[in-house]
Parts: structure tokens; sequence; C-alpha cells
RNA sequence: GGACCGGUAGUUCAGUUCUGGUUAGAACGCCGCCCUGUCACGGCGGAGGUCGCGGGUUCGAGCCCCGUCCGGUCCGCCA
């Protein structure tokens, strides 16, 4: 064993040798001091005895994450004495030279492994954060995974090619970030949301394979796998198809997977975004979990229980059950009727199987005596339902449903720990729908607005909402890794869309005309895709948030607790960008 | 914009509700003294608190009520 960043090992006994770095830790015997000195990951013990006078009073006087460099002697420790936790622990340090580089004020928090600092003070020292080997683990692991994606990419032919961070705004999609302009006085640059048609564009300008690791920037609300800048894998493709870039994609995660992790990752499944909303209730579901939603509206068309009997006959309602085997509490019941409370749901329906033997007496629930015998032995037989399981139901307007019961397929199963957190489960979602219906009966891209769709334009035409899209997400373990699709290259297909989605012709020329433009100008066939490289490296790394994988990331309301950003300007930079601020400060 | 959980010593937490009542505790860290083989060293002693902030109820509030700020999880939002 031989450490890395000191470069000691039992080899080196006898040599003199001159170590730096932080102050791990001072163990003080009164006659003999040991101090651990840390630099990266790596620790060395420095022993300094009493009969180096010198040194040894300032020795004394050293704590914990001081900065400073010894010189002495690489000894064996003596026999018994090694430390087989240490990567150096064969041998010390003992010192001859001291020389303290910088001293440290003792810290806000203990950097060690049996304390648990809080967020919050993590966050607003975090440069003292990231002196932990979690998150210097964390953050050399990402590094490594940046460097392996680049390599791969090069290596296929790719060509890394940076966009502008300054660009114009995107009224689509999600809130921009807007950078007011002080030479073109009243207007403003954007931040890119992604490089969607900066890379479209690079297509057009024949640069036939195309990636960036790029920035990308969306003012949304956070969440623990979303902050508002992010890092995205980008890449795009010219005369190439769905297959392709999937391969390609799958081959990267693999790759990646077995170089860093050292683990195999088996061919990924593709399921249609219609068999994963039915099955699963989301379109990225978690495949760890073993539960899945069974649509049970045949079996209550004609029910006099109207709770199910209505969705049960209605285009946009669904009726779904699932059902698994847990001993359940009714205040646990409780729990859930309001979790799903949250989607919207209004209640949960549940039956208790007891005895499967006795239909009558056997099933305990609420809901037992609005259901006719046929109707709950068709129920025992289709879900083929055994002793000690619990059945529950969502019914109802179909997003409520299958926003609350996929969230509760999850929710149940992390609760009865029915996912094997060691197991990786990637699967590719296919064939989403063109469009989705916003509220108000407009449609909206699914994807984004260049997406191309398998579907006729006659077809896009009629029935806008039938189309499917030449779509794709890669899923893993019930997080969205990334998403990608063919593009349109067809300036009437883009225009057509454009019409779908209600974007009159000024407003397209008007927003995206340098594109539209573009278009007329020879644009090969052309598909990409993008993954979320901070939620790649959270998965591996095993974290729970993405801020663990970002060195200096934002808070759950977009601040940085250690720079104070954002913060006020002075009302002489806003003067010169021709900005009057008229928020109000309350007391 | 909304729901929920948290905020008490430098840090991590207990105390808080049902039941408001003298001087708010623990551990780690910190400071002092002792200690020549520890490695989460050990021993003795000590300091350290605007109970997030503001208001209210009460004879009396860390505890009850209202508001607000901060952190987190989620809904909405995220083409």
């Amino acid at each position: 064993m031989s450490s890395k960043i000191f470069n000691l090992s039992i080899s080196d006994e006898g040599k003199t040798a001159t170590v730096s770095g932080w102050v791990e830790k001072v163990r003080d015997h009164g006659g003999v001091i040991f101090i651990d000195l840390r630099k990266d990951l790596d620790l060395v013990q420095v022993v300094i005895e009493p009969s180096e006078k010198e040194i040894f009073t300032v020795a004394e006087n050293i704590k914990n994450e001081f900065v400073i460099e010894v010189s002495g002697l690489v000894r064996k420790r003596p026999d018994g004495k090694e430390n087989t936790k240490m990567n150096t622990g064969e041998i010390e340090v003992c010192a001859n030279k001291l020389h303290v580089f910088s001293k440290s004020k003792p810290l806000p928090f203990q950097l060690d492994e049996y304390s648990n600092a809080g967020e919050e003070i993590r966050l607003k020292y975090r440069y003292l954060d990231l002196r932990r080997p979690e998150m210097h683990e964390n953050l050399i692991m990402r590094s490594e995974i940046n460097n392996f994606v680049r390599n791969f990419l090069v290596k296929k032919g790719f060509v890394d090619i940076d966009t502008p961070m300054m660009t114009k705004a995107t009224p689509e999609g999600a809130r921009d970030f807007l950078i007011p302009s002080r030479v073109n006085q009243g207007k403003f640059y954007a931040l890119p949301q992604s490089p969607q048609l900066f890379k479209q564009l690079l297509m057009v300008s024949g640069f036939s394979k195309y990636f960036q690791i790029a920035r990308c920037f969306r003012d949304e609300d956070t969440r623990k796998d979303r902050q508002p800048e992010f890092t995205q894998i980008d890449i795009e493709m010219s005369f190439t198809s769905c297959e392709e870039i999937m391969n390609i994609s799958e081959d990267l995660i693999v790759k990646l997977f077995k170089k860093i992790l050292k683990v195999d990752l088996v061919k990924f499944p593709k399921i249609t975004h219609k068999e994963s909303m039915e099955k699963y209730g989301t379109d990225k579901p978690d495949l760890r979990n073993p539960i899945i939603l069974h649509d049970v509206k045949d079996l209550f068309i004609d029910s006099n229980f109207k709770v199910f009997k209505d969705p049960a006959n209605d285009e946009k309602s669904k009726l779904v059950a699932l059902k698994l085997k847990i001993d359940i509490s009714r205040s646990q019941i409780d729990e859930y009727t309001k979790f799903v409370g949250n989607f919207g749901a209004k209640g949960l329906a549940y039956i208790k199987v007891n005895d499967i033997s006795d239909i009558e007496k056997g099933l305990q629930s609420p809901i037992v005596k609005f259901l006719s015998k046929t109707e709950l032995q068709n129920l025992v037989k289709k879900l083929d339902l055994n002793n000690g399981e619990v059945v529950f139901f969502g019914a109802g307007n179909k997003k409520i449903v299958l926003d609350s019961m996929s969230a509760f397929r999850q929710k149940l199963a992390e609760d009865f720990d029915l996912i094997d957190k060691t197991s990786w489960k990637p699967v590719w979602i296919t064939d989403f729908p063109m469009f989705d219906e916003t509220s108000e009966g407009t449609l909206t891209p699914s994807h984004h607005p260049f997406t191309k769709s398998l579907s006729t334009l006659d077809l896009l035409e009629k029935s806008p909402e039938q189309a499917i899209s030449e779509a794709y997400d890669l899923v893993l373990n019930g997080f969205e890794l990334g998403g990608g699709s063919m593009r349109i290259h067809d300036i009437e297909e883009q225009k057509k869309i454009f019409s779908l989605l209600g974007i009159s012709n000024e407003e397209a020329k008007q927003k995206f005309g340098f594109f539209l433009e573009a278009l007329e100008y020879g644009c090969p066939p052309h598909g990409g895709i993008a993954f979320g490289l901070d939620r790649i490296v959270m998965l591996m790394a095993n974290e729970d948030s993405i801020r663990d994988v970002i060195a200096f990331p934002k808070t759950q309301s977009a601040m940085c607790l250690m720079t104070d950003a954002p913060d006020k300007v002075s009302n002489d930079e806003l003067e010169d960008l021709s900005i009057k601020s008229t928020f109000e400060e309350t007391e």
C-alpha cells in the first residue's frame, strides 16, 4: 500500500521526506505529539518528539486545520502500532523541521465523519464542507465522469463546440434568466435554457457530430434533482436515426458505469410512453419498484358504486388499482390518504384481503358494502389477490389519478422497503405524444417544438392529440437522465407544428426567424439527446440531491448562502442599464 | 403561489404538544492544567444561550396564538 498524494510507503523507510497539508487531528500526549496531516484524500501521521525542542513548542500550539509543512525521517511504526485504516499506516514522519503556513480558527462545524452538520451551515462555509472526504470524492467522481464522457465522444468523432451563454430569450418553455444590455439600452439577452437551436444550426453548418458539456439555466423552482443552473451532456448528429442516437447513448452510459462503478448494466429495455403511463402512471418509472398499476375500469362499468362507475365510463377518467402484501394500520392509511391528497386525489379507497375464501366477510374495507359479490370476485381474479394483501384504488380525473398513484406507488415501495437500492434499472421511454393539452385546452409540445413526428402531416392536422413524436427519454431508477428526439429539418413541417401550437407566422418569425431561415439553406436530417450530468453524478455517487455533487450549489430558494447571491445592486448600476426597480421592500 | 417538516450553546440534538412556572440540559468542539505510542487518545477543571425574528395572550412564554425570515421535502412550475 502506498499513498498517492504523499507518495510514501514502507519502502521509503529511512529516507527524509517533506510533507505538507492540513492538520486533520492533533493528539498531544504531553510528551509526544501526533499529527494526522491531510492533503486531498490522503493522510499521514507526523510524530513530534520532545527531543526536537524548537519545533516541539511550536507543535504544542498547532490546532486542527492549520496548514503546515514538516520534514523528517520516514520510519516504520513500532510493532503493533500500525494503523490499517490509513493508507500510510505502516509508517510515520518523525519531524525535525516544522513550518506553519497558515493558522486556522476553530471551524464553524466539525468535518469529521462522526459529526453531521446541517445543510445551511455547510453551504455557508462550502469551502470547508468540500474538505470532507465525501464531498471531495463526489467532485473527483464528477471530474472523472466528465472526462470519460469527453473522451468517449471525441473518440467517436464528436466535435466539442461552445455555444453562447448570452443569447436570445425564448418565451416558450421555462422562464428565462435575463441579462440587461447596456450597449443596447432597453434590450435583454437571456441565459440559455439549453443550446437547442445552436446545436441544430451546427447541423446546418455541416458538423455531423456535435457535443458539449453545457451549462444551462432555467428560472423555475428547485427540487432535489433540479436547480436553476445545471449541466447537460448535449449531443446532436446529422444523417442519423433514433436507433443510432439511442445506441450511442446506451453505449456511453454502459461504459461509464463500467469504468466508474465497475457495474455491468444489461441491455436497456424500451417501453412506450403509453405503456409506461398505464403500468406506472409516470413517464419516469422506477423499475426497481415491483408494484404496478392495473386498469380495472372493465370491472365496474355497471357498478352501483358511483365513485368507481363514473370514472369507469369516462374517457377522461382513470380507475386503477395496485396491490401489495403489507401489514398496514388505519392511521397509516390516513397518512397515505393525505399523501395522495397533495396531488388532488379526493380519497384513497382500499381493501384488505383477510380471507380470500370468504368474499363476503374476508374482505375488509369501507367500500366493500357498495360492491357486488361478482365485482369483488372479478377483482380478486383480475389482480390475483391473496390473503394478507392490500389493494388501493385511484379513481377519477386521469391526470390526478396517474400523478397521485404513481407517487403513491413509489412512496409505498420506499416505506415498505421493496426497492433494491443496490440495483440499476435503466429504461428507454419511447413514442412520446407530440403534444400535451394545457388546462386551457391548447396544445403544448410534449418535448419541444422542433421535435419530428412519426405521424403523417395529415394525422397531425386532424387529430394532433394522437400524434406520436420521435422522442425518447432515458430513465434510471426513477430519474430522467436524459431525453432527445429527431428534429424537424423541413421548413414546411416546422411551420405546420408552429401553427398547431398556435404560434403565428409573425410570431415564429420574430422568435425563431434566424432558425427558420437556416432551414432553407440545406438542413440535413438530424437528431440528438441531452443528459443531465448532475443527476448522473448524483445517482452514481449514491447521493440524494444534486447539491451534493455540485461544488457551489443554490438553495431551494435559489440563493447561494456563501456569496449571498443574488443581491441588490446600486442605483448607479441600474441607471446604466436604464432599469428602475418597482420592488418595494416590506419591513 | 400552496402544503408539510425543521430552526434551542460553535456544531448535532434533548427540552416544546396533550400539561406555560425558580438557575434551559447532553454530546462533540473550544479554553486551561496534566499526560511519551496515540490514531474518534485519555484525565481533571472551565467558559459558552437574543431558545431565528416581530407582535400578541398571560401574573408568567423556548413551550400557546398570529405574522415573518431561513433551511429542507413536495404540489404548481420545469418547451
